[in-house]
DNA sequence: CCACATTTGTCCGTATGTATC
DNA sequence: AGATACATACGGACAAATGTG
């Protein structure tokens, strides 16, 4: 196992988010599309997220989606 | 529900490193240990463990243990 | 070296709550 | 009222690293 599912995911999700292919405002695909794509379980996809709003690249917001933070294209 | 059980968790060990009960280097109750004490099932204290890890404050080592790292107690 | 217990790491499936549409 | 979607939590399973005997 060179590294953890959810790390891979929070990792792709991470380089989307910098080069662009996501963008502030964006929503993310639903939990069932995210684990359908990555073909993992939901905490897998939870766990990756977890790791993502700590860094303050995502904010999930119930009954609507999780959505690209501003803060997320800056250099920081 | 005021506040997600995880999330009071991290506060409760964030608050612990910070107060300086729980110093750099110390090693933190095992697993178990913190399930049976804030009567929470693992995916609780797994998930808090997340939050600190991304926040840098503690880090786990397989077969060892959790412990609190250097910039903890540091202003940052 | 091997066996064992301990402990963290990772993942799965499911259930329930809550907010939005 | 119902569908969709995230948030939280439970409990269990197996892997991997460590330490001890």
């Amino acid at each position: 196992m060179s590294e953890a599912a959810y790390l891979q995911v929070a990792r792709d999700l991470r380089e989307q988010i910098r080069d662009g292919r996501l963008k502030p405002g964006d929503k993310l695909p639903s939990f069932n599309a995210l684990c359908a794509h990555y073909e993992a379980s939901n905490t897998v996809i939870r766990a990756a997220m977890l790791v993502l709003k700590a860094e303050g690249l995502i904010d999930g917001r119930q009954g609507k989606g999780v959505y690209v933070t501003d803060r997320a294209s800056k250099s920081n």
